[in-house]
DNA sequence: GATGAATGAGTCTTCATTCAT
DNA sequence: CATGAATGAAGACTCATTCAT
C-alpha cells in the first residue's frame, strides 16, 4: 500500500560516500544562500542546481522536498548556534555572567550568520517552518531562563517570571544583531557591548 | 492636456464609488488574513477573490498586482500603527513616560493586530517589501530615540547612543508581543507592564 | 486548514457558459481518442491541450487532475452504454428476449465506441480506475442476472447461479466485440448472432 | 569475425551464473507483482531494485530496458499458461473433452497466476504490448478451434465458425477467472464447472 | 559483476495576469 | 463594473537510463 522508498534517504540519513557528502554540502550552502537573499519560494530548485552546476536530479538524491532542504538547513543552524552558546558559556561560573556569555555568543554567531538568521526570519512566518524554529527558540529561551532562575535564587537579580525575561533578552539582542549589524554594519562586538548593558540593566532594575 | 483617465489604477487613488471602497476594504481584509496565515506566496490571487465572493477581474480593478496589493497593506498597517502610538501618547510629558506609553501602545496594537504583525515579519524577508518596512521602522526608532534623547539630555537616564537604545526596546518589546501574546496567549497589559519594566530597567541602569 | 478550492470545478459541476461546455466536450473528445490509442500514462496534459488548440491552463479550468478527467470519461462511458442498453431493451417483454437484446445492444455500442473499451480495459488495470469501473459492471451484470433469474422462475431456462452466468454472458460477448469486431473488423451483427447463438446455448443447455 | 562480446545483453541470452540466474529471477517475480499491483507505468525501476535489495546497474545487467523486462514477463507467462494446457490435455482424447480438460486448465493457472492475469490485461491496452499479447492468444484459440473443427467434423457439435466460438469460449472463461475467482475470491474449480457447463452448453446447441 | 551518483527531458500542476463579453 | 475563460511561463518533482569507480 505504502509505496517503498527508493532513493538514498531511505532511513534517518542514508550513508553518503565522501563525494556524495560534498555536494550535499555545497547544495545546501548555496541553499542558504539564495533563499537568504532572494527568499524560500523565490528560489528556484533548478536556480539551486544550476548554481552548483549539476542536473535536476541530484537535487532530489539528497533531498527529499524543497521543503525538507529548507527544514534541514534549520536544524542545522539551529544546532551550530546552540553548539556555539554552549562552547562560549564553558564550564559553570556565576549565573549571571553566563547570562551575558550566552548574549554575547549568540551576537557573534548572528553576526556571522546573516543568511541564516535570514532563513530563522522567514522560517517563523511559514506554518510549515514555524513549529521547527519554535521548538529549537524555546530551548534556547529555556537555558537563559535557567541561568536566570539561578541568579533569582542567589539573590543576584530580582524575582520575576524568568521565561519572559529571557524572551525580552533574546529579542532585544537578535533585533540588535539585524538592525545594527547586518542592516546599518556595525561592530558585532559594540552592539553586543550595548545589548549586555540593556539587558543586564533590564534584568537586574525592575 | 489630460485626456480622461481610463481605468482605476494608474494615479495614487482613482476616487471610488461607496460600494467599491467597501469591496477593496474586503479583499484587503480578507488578503490579510490569508497572508498571514498561509504566507504571501501561498496565497493565490484566485483564492482571495473567491473568499470574497467576487471575479477576478475585481481585484484586477482595484489593485495594480498582487505585489501592490501586499505593499498597501503594510502601508496602512505602519501608519494605523504609528497614529496608535501617537495618539497613546498625547501631549507632551516626561519623556520617559513617553517611552513607556510607547511601549504599551505598540504592545496593545500588536496584540490586537496578530495577523499584521505576522505580515511585517515576513516583509523584512523579502527583497521587495523589506525597504518599505525598514522606512517605517525607522521613523518609529527615530520616535523612540527622540524621546530618548531628550530624557538623557535632562538627565532623567545615563547618555549612551539613543538609537540603539530604542532599537532594544523595539526588539524586546515586540519578540514579547510575539511570543507571548501570540504563541502563549498571555495578557497583553501583563506582558506589557513585563516589557515596561524590562525595557525602562535597561534604559536606565547602565 | 482545507484550501478553499478555486477554480470552476467547485462543486459537483460548476455552471459553464455554452462556451465552456463546448471547450469541457472537445477536451474530452480527444482525451478519449488518445487515451485509447496511446494509453492513459503516455498521453501528456500537453498532448491534451496541444491537441485541442489551447493552453494548458485551460485543461485544469475543466479538470481537477488527469485523473478526474479519466474517471469522468469513465462514468460518462458507463451511463451512455447503460442507457443504450435500457433503450434497446424497452418494455418488458420475454426474459429471454430482453437478454438477447441487451446482448445486441452492448455489441452494438461497443462496436460504435472501440475507444471507450480500451478506456475500460485500462481503467480495469489501475488501482484508481477499477472500483469505479467495478461498479458500473455490476449494475450491468446485475440487470442480465435480473432476467435470468425471471427466465428461471417462469422455467424458460434451467436454474443455476444467475450472476456467474451473467457475467459469463458479458465476458463472451465483450471478449468477441473485441476480438472479432475490433481487431478483426467483422460486421457488428453478424458477431453479434454469434454471440446471442453461442450464450443462449449456454444458458439454456447445462 | 566476431569480436568477443561485451555486456550480457545484445543477443537473446547471455549464459549467466546460478547466483545471476537467481538474481533475475527475484526481479522478474517482484517485477511481476508491482506490475499487477501498481501498474507498469507507475512502477519505477528504482523501486523494483530496491524491492530486491541491489543496485541500479543490476537491473540493466539482466534487462536492456524497461520495455524489454515487461515483454518478458509476458513470453514466460504465455509459455507458462500454454504448457499448462497442454499437459492438462494431454493424449489424444475426444475433441469435445479436449475443448473442456483445456478450459479447466487455463482456469486453473488463471486463479493461480492473478498477477498474470493482469499483466495481460494491461499489455492488451499498450500498443506497444498489444501485439505480443495478441500473438499468444491467438495460438490459444487455435488450439481450441482446432479441437472444435474436429468435433463438428465428428459431427459432435453443429457447425459453425470454430474461431468465434473458441474465442467465446475464452471470452467468457477468462472473464469469469477475474470476476469470480479474482475479485470475488470463489472457488477454481466451482468457477470452472459453470464455465464448462456454460461453454458447452454454447457450443452444443446454436 | 555491482553500486551509487548523475543526467535532463519530461510530467503534472499552479498562478499572476489579461481580456472579450 | 464584473465575470468567466484563457494564457503560458514557471515550478516541483520523476524516472529511464548511463557510467565512473
Amino acid at each position: 500500500m505504502s509505496a517503498p522508498a527508493v532513493g538514498p534517504r531511505r532511513d534517518g540519513d542514508r550513508r553518503l560516500t565522501a563525494r556524495g557528502e560534498e555536494r550535499k554540502r555545497q547544495l545546501k550552502a548555496f541553499a542558504v544562500s539564495r533563499f537568504a537573499e532572494k527568499g524560500y519560494h523565490p528560489t528556484s530548485v533548478a536556480e539551486l542546481v544550476a548554481g552548483v552546476g549539476v542536473g535536476k536530479g541530484v537535487f532530489y538524491w539528497y533531498f527529499e522536498t524543497k521543503e525538507q532542504l529548507f527544514l534541514e538547513l534549520l536544524h542545522d543552524a539551529q544546532r551550530d548556534l546552540r553548539h556555539a552558546r554552549q562552547t562560549a558559556i564553558g564550564p559553570a561560573c556565576a549565573p549571571v555572567r553566563r547570562i551575558e556569555l550566552g548574549i554575547r555568543a549568540s551576537m557573534r554567531w548572528w553576526a556571522d550568520h546573516r543568511d541564516l538568521v535570514n532563513l530563522f526570519q522567514f522560517a517563523a512566518t511559514d506554518e510549515r517552518f514555524a513549529p521547527a524554529l519554535r521548538r529549537g527558540q524555546e530551548r534556547a529561551v529555556a537555558e537563559t531562563a535557567g541561568h536566570l532562575t539561578e541568579a533569582m535564587a542567589a539573590g543576584s537579580v530580582p524575582g520575576g517570571d524568568a521565561d519572559v525575561l529571557a524572551q525580552a533578552v533574546l529579542g532585544a539582542t537578535l533585533h540588535l544583531a539585524r538592525e545594527r549589524i547586518h542592516a546599518q554594519g556595525e561592530d558585532a562586538d559594540e552592539v553586543a557591548d550595548a545589548a549586555v548593558a540593556f539587558c543586564l540593566g533590564g534584568l537586574h532594575h525592575r
